[in-house]
DNA sequence: TAAGTTTATCGTAAAATACCGATATAAGGA
DNA sequence: TCCTTATATCGGTATTTTACGATAAACTTA
């Protein structure tokens, strides 16, 4: 049981596709990639949403490594992390280099299910 | 309010990294490829999970665009959407193509806030 | 020092998700 | 036809996530 159990990386890397999956943080990086970079009331104005909740996703990308933070005085400054983001992009880049074959092995694979190897 | 809403495309790219960033649903898709093909009951086999369990992820996967299943007799086959996985990658790579700038504008930003043009 | 800004954190309610067992469906074989 | 196999779906529950207001912390300015 639990066979081809995911690696750290690669739990590393669902979690941040997890923490840009939601489409709150999708638009949070867009509006930071947008304005290249911005303090976490400006993304507050962008939103519908509470302070305190924008701040909560704001932890969560950063603790995923999308984003990096800065105590500015009393403001926080944000700006894109620029090494996770690349690192994401070349992990998911070599993810699955090889998909669907063209041919047809379908049927030989379920009806020949008792010499699957895979159990 | 709500500027920079997301396209439907992104949309739509936020949902596959949300069905991605499942832990489990990234190791369905892990095993699915490195078996080349496989049924529905070979995933459960490799999995703790429920059946039923199994089935719901493999659906939810599929309408991301990240699976095919075909029916073949009894079973289900599988195998990785080759098209809505290439289409992901296209988009997550020319995705936030600029990072953070490597030269430190923070301060000017945080000092310059009334004349912030972001709200 | 006192008041104002900006952000983070805490507690909690509501919504969404994950999981399971039971059941339904559909094909294949005896 | 009846039984088996493989999967999907349904209903319910437990867990996780999301959201909010209130409050705390840290800095700035008057």
């Amino acid at each position: 049981m639990e066979k081809y159990p995911l690696s750290s990386e690669d739990q590393r890397l669902a979690a941040m596709l997890k923490a840009l999956g939601n489409p709150v943080r999708f638009r949070i990086m867009r509006i930071i990639a947008n304005n290249k970079m911005c303090i976490t009331g400006d993304v507050v104005e962008f939103t519908d949403l509470a302070q305190s909740t924008v701040s909560q996703h704001l932890k969560i990308l950063r603790e995923a490594g999308l984003l990096k933070a800065e105590v500015e005085g009393s403001a926080t400054s944000l700006c894109l992390n620029d090494e996770g983001i690349r690192w994401m992009k070349a992990k998911i880049d070599d993810w699955l280099p090889e998909c669907c074959p063209t041919i047809d092995l379908r049927r030989f694979v379920v009806n020949h299910k008792q010499g699957f190897s895979g159990k």
